[in-house]
DNA sequence: AGTTTTGTTCAATATTTCTTGAACATTCTG
DNA sequence: CAGAATGTTCAAGAAATATTGAACAAAACT
């Protein structure tokens, strides 16, 4: 995809105003046009990382780069610093900025005088752990009594095979119970790293 | 898809030779051809459950079908009993069956006199979480060494953000050392339901 | 050995999911 | 308020994944 280099507007380095700590930002002094912003080999490593764990998770490519370049970032980035520097389009960059913002997997960082919202990666496994469960397991949990009450009144009883159904619904609540004792367990373990 | 109904060879219900303890399947005594092995209600149900539980976690719906059918049906089937009753194809159930083969999470089953393998559904908790970790979780941890070794050698030495990457190199250390402490637990608290 | 049964593999196709880019909405600035 | 900056949404296209079906391989019978 993509052989040839789109003049892509000319757009211009804009604001920088990421008044982090880190006043150059790697070494990479680039003027307008041309180069921009390019990646640190760190940053390089972390985004595969990123892009490799949460693809694990069957997360999108893109969440994954941009959590990973968050996190090997000092300084706040914006929406247009990340399109920038991982050269995704406005598009992705927004949903995947979305998905983790609601996750809390990224905090929004209050700069005086910048209008541009910017952006660091959270990395408190607490943090993360929580949100992801909260975002992608319970809401599978929550349905659950009412999935197994749609299971219980499914068998007709009287049938042969109804025995055996009851013990599989015994099996399945089971299930749900443990869900309930090890999802706490491991918020409280995360919290202690 | 496929709004005609296609001729499909006839296929003659073939053995059924599925000797286990039920001998009537269902109620549904259909001859050949026609009808054939209809689900009753508390195996669609089962399949439905399956099928979002397993799409929570991202995997194929033919996968979740496969597991449900067995779980909610006493007897073992055969791949043809899979294939006749959920109309998938051939090499879904294949494909479908050796993934739940190698996570463990379906059981060949002897019948003596019968050539055609014969599988149930394992419900262990503990089985299929091991499972599950072993093939889907482990081999991302595996390489975190590695990984973590690969980040840390892409820090360049002297640069003013250096200091910071190696504080992010600590947080990932940290994260894999509570897996490594998560994971038993999970085995563990699973070895009880 | 030849035939039938059983199961696997894989190229083609169907389906789902992600990404792009441009239009739109909203908020800020002057 | 007009114009500019910023961010969101969504239809169309691209890429990734799952499913089918038929050819193939292996094993079991005669």
């Amino acid at each position: 995809m993509e052989t040839t280099v789109k003049p892509k507007k000319l757009a211009r380095t804009s604001a920088r105003a990421t008044g982090g700590s880190l006043s150059s930002n790697g070494g990479n002094g680039s003027r307008d046009g041309a180069s921009r912003q390019a990646l640190d080999s760190f940053q390089l490593q972390a985004i595969s990382f990123f892009v490799h764990a949460f693809a694990a998770l069957s997360l999108p490519r893109s969440i994954g780069e941009i959590y990973g370049l968050l996190f090997s970032t000092e300084e706040a980035l914006s929406l247009d610093d990340i399109i920038e520097r991982l050269r995704i389009s406005k598009g992705s960059a927004s949903e995947g900025l979305r998905w983790l913002r609601s996750l809390g997997a990224v905090n929004p960082v209050y700069l005086p005088g910048v209008r541009k919202e910017h952006f660091t990666a959270e990395t408190s496994l607490r943090k993360l752990a929580t949100g992801y469960l909260r975002d992608r397991i319970n809401p599978h949990l929550e349905n659950g009594p009412e999935r197994l009450r749609l299971l219980q009144e499914s068998i007709v009883e009287g049938m042969p095979q109804s025995s055996f159904q009851k013990s599989r619904i015994g099996q399945v609540a089971g299930w749900y119970k443990f869900m309930g004792k090890i999802l706490p367990l491991v918020k409280a373990l995360a919290g202690k790293f």
